[in-house]
DNA sequence: GAAATGACGTAAG
DNA sequence: ACTTACGCCATTT
């Protein structure tokens, strides 16, 4: 497919994001402004950006957004999204499986096989706060 | 365009 | 706590 039919604002842009150009640059542009907005030594969940966002059940859009989170710029703090059990699902995403770990620990978050230590206590809910 | 994929979430066994 | 199953939606093949 790949048809160029899709609207496509700003495809500079968005090409530094999504390289194959593709939905709306605003999904993703929302989901790494509120990533940015997480404070240090916190963490939160895809869910909890989805339902700030609006789209509520496509969580999963989230995680595949941050994908793309290593080229956006800004850099996106995506070390401090973790799923809904505070598991880091997506350390493997990082360039190095153990980075992810390495951050968060340097902020202060506690992480123990692959979990956030006292997640309930750090996480941070976009909803509040913004 | 159908089928598969994924840094998810919730429910159920 | 762990596994299975289903729903969700954009991207990719």
């Amino acid at each position: 497919m790949n048809d160029n039919k899709k609207r496509l604002k700003n495809p500079d842009k968005l090409k530094a994001i999504n390289p194959s150009g593709a939905t709306d640059q605003n999904f993703f542009d929302q989901v790494f402004e509120i990533t940015r907005q997480i404070p240090k030594g916190r963490v939160t969940s895809y869910g909890a950006i989805a339902k700030c966002i609006g789209t509520g059940k496509s969580a999963r859009l989230v995680g595949w957004a941050m994908n793309g989170s290593g080229k956006a710029k800004p850099k996106v703090p995506a070390h401090r999204v973790v799923n809904s059990i505070g598991v880091l699902s997506g350390k493997l995403a990082f360039k190095t499986p153990t980075l992810m770990e390495e951050l968060l620990a340097k902020e202060g978050v506690k992480v123990k096989n692959d979990k956030v230590v006292d997640f309930k206590k750090v996480f941070w809910n976009p909803m509040e706060e913004l």
